[in-house]
DNA sequence: TTGTAAGCGTTATCAT
DNA sequence: ATGATAACGCTTACAA
């Protein structure tokens, strides 16, 4: 009885039924024998390989059928030194990732292939586990998305000394010669930014993720580059970074609004976030868009359903998943060399009531 | 290049790196050939045996280090006929799913097996199509939350008789002999009746999911049956079947409305259909809890956050999650009989703005 | 203490 | 057209 699960009942009652692992399947040697016939003119002929007798063929086939006989992958692999299998490493299943897997998944099971997801919650150490225990199931290829932790590589090298096809995506590594999918995340900050100064906000705070996590720090490039060209002073001060958490943000957004000069504008570098930001907003009795202006990113569902809904940026997650996936399958047969393939996806802003103010001031 | 994603922009350029499948790894014949000792020395030496020479144990384990030796599952797996490997078969990837496969991810992980999540979008076809994949990839056994249209079980039977473990969760098949964990959902629509009806609320409609869905079913029961029991009537054209689609129940709760006595309030069996239903609400310009209410179920963090929040039934997902590989775990090890176990989560109410009236009338 | 050999389920290379 | 055999990487009696 799990003791964290608040209240359970249980009914036992008894029956016969204890496993052993892996009841025997059918085999091709059981066929042969009650055939009469050798082994491997059973592989030929489930394989209709050229040269059997027709009449064989259709004994072994018609018994196959009646023993429910299916082949024995893991003799299979052992043999082809394939498995059909990606490892896919993420650091969580929110919203987002949940929706690119959905796109992972989608294109690789057309392709025969089986995804196994790992999890690292957001640590290195996890990842680590993760990769080491992908690589001894032997998988056929990585898909990872590397935690926020993440900031040595060894286990990537790892993978890549091994010769084995690997796959970066969304949180991707830079400076490092693999294919990689992911968001033009400095043209997302530059969308936002450009967009607050439309609508006449000045001073601008930004609520960014974990300090070393790329696309993170891409998005804040791209914010600060555009108010710079804009002659928008960028205050260092209100640039706060904390972890992918509501009540971070929060706190964090707080902070930014008991600030003697309050800033008149929050970019929150993903919607998580924006949406503590919001709390802390309303909480302090100030309203969008009059008094300040709110962006997030990502563009979840969340974001249209709030009052006021939230201006955000879209990116694409399912789309991204599918050309992560089509990608790695492109790697896997190997026909062009792909290692400096680096797919980039546009961000779309959506402007909702949170930052809108109905004008439109000049920018660059 | 991914025809659907929106902007695409590539670089490209020339090295060397085409794939072989799997890298020749080091095997215990390499070792053994390198120390000229037999293959089973060296398996034995690995392994710890006790009958080994402390010399050769340490001269294998040695060269074994360097050589970055890992034993190879595939081989090991074939001839202990166990993979450590789960097949996780759920209908899609939303919140409460994927918060409950973090949970089963987290037990399964720590039992020394890794999970193979498979969606199948709620279609049973896929259902199938997994299941099938999953079964010649030789998984230990099956955690399933069967879809939506899953209303025939061949393949649950089929693993039944091929006695490979399985266990049901949240979304289970009723009379059939397997373990399972879900949640008390004729309680939690008791929970939401009772608390409608405290609230003075007596004309509630009921936003039900797809017709055979026994999860949705059995709130409607619930739900029903305490109304009954307080006497309050229930008129089934106040039911209405929709997926579980914002845009259905948004449809559907504007059919509601615009009844010539409508609804004074509405239970939605999901949380997802209660946002749809309340943008229809808003839309009718009908305030909540005052002139209609709204209860939904799940318990997401959205409903905290939407304006009014939304009064929703907790699951426990994450503990369900957890319970349910446990369950799958104990089972795996076989020491009892565990057929029959039904673990029943308690689900709880938290009473939001969107139903809240500030009153209680007596109910049973 | 160490080696030999069979076996897990399959395919592929030779013979026949 | 079919059969025998080796091989994939490993464990495990059984011999030595």
């Amino acid at each position: 009885m799990p003791e964290r699960v608040p209240v359970i009942s249980e009914k036992l009652s008894k029956t016969s039924a204890i496993f052993t692992p892996m009841e025997k399947q059918t085999t091709i040697k059981d066929i042969a024998l009650a055939l009469k016939v050798s082994i491997s003119t059973v592989s030929r002929a489930l394989r209709d390989a050229p040269d059997v007798g027709e009449e064989t063929r259709k004994a072994v086939k018609a018994l196959a059928e009646e023993l429910d006989y299916q082949p024995n992958k893991l003799a299979l692999s052992l043999l082809k030194k394939q498995t059909n299998t990606i490892g896919l490493i993420i650091p969580n299943l929110d919203y987002v990732l949940a929706t690119m897997v959905k796109g992972i998944d989608e294109v690789a099971l057309e392709a025969g292939y089986t995804v196994m997801v790992c999890q690292s919650d957001e640590s290195f150490g996890r990842e680590m586990v993760n990769t080491k225990r992908l690589l001894e199931s032997l998988v056929d290829g990585f898909i990872i998305s590397v935690s926020s932790e993440t900031m040595v590589f060894e286990h990537i090298k790892k993978i890549q000394s091994k010769k084995i096809p690997l796959v970066l995506f969304d949180r991707v590594i830079n400076n490092i010669n693999v294919p990689k999918v992911r968001l033009d995340n400095i043209e997302g900050g530059r969308l936002a930014a450009k967009h607050l100064i439309e609508q006449g906000y000045s001073k601008i705070a930004i609520l960014g993720g974990p300090e070393n996590l790329n696309i993170s720090n891409e998005r804040i490039e791209g914010f600060t580059q555009t108010l710079k060209s804009n002659k928008i002073k960028y205050d260092k001060n209100l640039l706060i970074h904390c972890d992918f958490n509501q009540d971070y943000a929060y706190m964090a957004a707080k902070e930014l609004l008991s600030m003697k000069t309050r800033p008149d504008a929050i970019f929150a570098i993903s919607d998580r976030l924006a949406v503590g930001a919001m709390l802390a907003i309303k909480e302090a009795g100030l309203s969008m868009p009059k008094d300040i202006g709110l962006v997030g990113f990502n563009n979840e569902p969340i974001t249209k359903l709030l009052t006021p809904s939230i201006t955000s940026v879209e990116m694409h997650a399912f789309e991204m998943g599918k050309a992560t996936a089509k990608l790695f399958i492109q790697l896997l047969h190997g026909e062009e060399d792909l290692m400096e393939k680096d797919i980039i996806i546009k961000p779309k802003l959506f402007i909702r009531e949170s930052s809108n103010r109905g004008i439109k001031i000049n920018s660059k």
